[in-house]
Order: C-alpha cells, then sequence, then structure tokens
DNA sequence: AACTAAGTTAACGTTAACGTCAACTAGGAG
DNA sequence: CTCCTAGTTGACGTTAACGTTAACTTAGTT
C-alpha cells in the first residue's frame, strides 16, 4: 500500500483558503470527520478522503446552498441504499435536486443576459475614441 | 395617464409568499423604497416599479446572492453614469459580474453531471421488474 | 530550562436576514 | 359606539455560520 499522505487541519485550511476553525466547525456539525486523531497529542489528521469530501462542502457553499442541504447532497454520494424502497427515496431526492439545479442555471442564464443587455446600453452610449 | 395600479404591502407580501415583516426589512435597508406614503394613515403603497425591484431582489436570493450584493447589481440596472470614469467603472462591475455568473453556471453544470452519474449508479443496480 | 509554534476544548461574540410581539392608529361593519 | 382588520413603529429574539479569546498541551528550538 502506497502509504496515503495525510494532512494537519492548517495544511487542509491553507488549501482552500479557510480557517482552521471552518473545518472544526464542520466536523462539529458531522460534514467531516477527523479519523486517527494522534492518541496522545489529539491533533486532528485528514486524507484525501476528507479532503475532497470538504471540496465538495465549499463547491456547494459557493453555490448558495447551505451547510444542511449540501449535507443531504453528500449522503446521496455515499450513501449505499438497503432495498428497493431506499433506492427510490434516493433516486426521487437527486431527481428534485436535479429539477433545482437546473432550474438554477436557466435563472442565472436569464441574469446574464439582463446584465449584458445593461452593459451594452453603457457600451453604446461612450463617445467614440 | 391610465392611473397606474398600487398595491398595499400585503398584496405584495401575498403576490411573492414573502411576509410583510420581510418588505419593511428591505425598506429599512434602502433595497425598496414606498413612494407616496398616504399621508394619514402612513400605509405604504407600491407601484409595478417596485414590484419589478422586489422580483429581481428574490431572483437573486434564489440564486444564492446576499442582499448587499443584490443590491449593487440593482443598481447597475438603475444607474445613469456621468462621465466615461464612471461608465466604464460600471462596465468593469458588469463583467466582473458576468464572470462570476459563468462561473457559476458551470460549476452548477459540472454538480448536475455528478448527481446523474450517482443517480444511474443506483438506477442500475435496482432490481429488473 | 525557557520559549515558540501549532494544536485542543469551551465558551462567548458577531452578522445577515428576518420572526415575533407590544403598543398604537385609521377605516369600515354591525 | 364597539369591534375587527390592516397597517404602523420600535424593540427584542432567533438561526446559520463562523470569529475571537482564554486556558491548556505537546513538540521542537535556542
Amino acid at each position: 500500500m502506497p502509504e496515503e499522505k495525510v494532512f494537519t487541519i492548517s495544511e487542509l485550511a491553507a488549501m482552500f483558503d479557510i480557517s482552521s476553525r471552518t473545518i472544526r466547525y464542520y466536523e462539529e456539525i458531522g460534514m467531516l470527520t477527523s479519523e486517527n486523531r494522534d492518541s496522545l497529542t489529539k491533533q486532528r489528521t485528514y486524507t484525501n478522503r476528507e479532503r475532497r469530501r470538504l471540496k465538495m462542502i465549499l463547491r456547494g457553499k459557493k453555490l448558495g446552498f447551505g451547510l444542511q442541504e449540501i449535507r443531504e447532497m453528500i449522503e446521496l454520494y455515499e450513501s449505499n441504499p438497503e432495498g428497493e424502497a431506499e433506492k427510490s427515496r434516493i433516486i426521487a431526492f437527486a431527481d428534485s435536486k436535479l429539477r433545482e439545479i437546473e432550474e438554477q442555471i436557466m435563472q442565472l442564464q436569464m441574469l446574464r443576459e439582463d446584465i449584458l443587455t445593461y452593459k451594452e446600453k453603457y457600451e453604446n452610449s461612450r463617445v467614440k475614441t
């Protein structure tokens, strides 16, 4: 085994330009887990798995989702549904999220058009040089 | 003149499924103005102009923007820049917003693909009926 | 040994975006 | 006149998502 590299909390924080407090907070509310804490110093260590999770969290935030919402979406990625009922529930959730996202994309495209229109309005009113 | 229709605060609130408090709050922080308040009863009245503004605010919120950010974008719509410097500033702001929006659209499309992938993973693991 | 750097927990502080409640007014319905 | 509805202005309460500070431990210098 290639002895997977692990990160300290401040390494991870620097990586994503956030504070250590933020990472601890995400763990506090159960969105991250620090496996294998040093048994003596109690220091947290993170692997690539947690790094990926953190990346997903931050992407979600940039898109305007709340942490609870993001948590559900991550659970979608990581869930291993038992039974047809559970699978159906998850697929339904995915579908509703997909609709929400597509709606959001459409609204953003409209906003983009609006801004472009106004921008051009100002550009055309500029003095020709 | 066609005597433009005006709305009461609760009419407007019902229209967008928000509370009256929210509308007063938006006025409080200067994102809405209630022109022509009844000089005796002090009741707010709104015209289509304010209705459109409110619509823009709520769209922005759904897209994950903060109220201050939305305020700047609305000012973009309503500004009447004097002088070349001011125009350049506004066009630069529009450009930066456009880039931000396009980035957000890309991220959302990636998120959409991700969710689709996971959804299909579950669908393919379902028992054929 | 003394100091510094990086980490820990616990607890209180902060900001945005409203919710809630109290005390008041003005306009009708009966 | 009395009651009800809809509105008003404060003012305090609430939640999410951290920031900040204190008091402590451990590891690595000097």
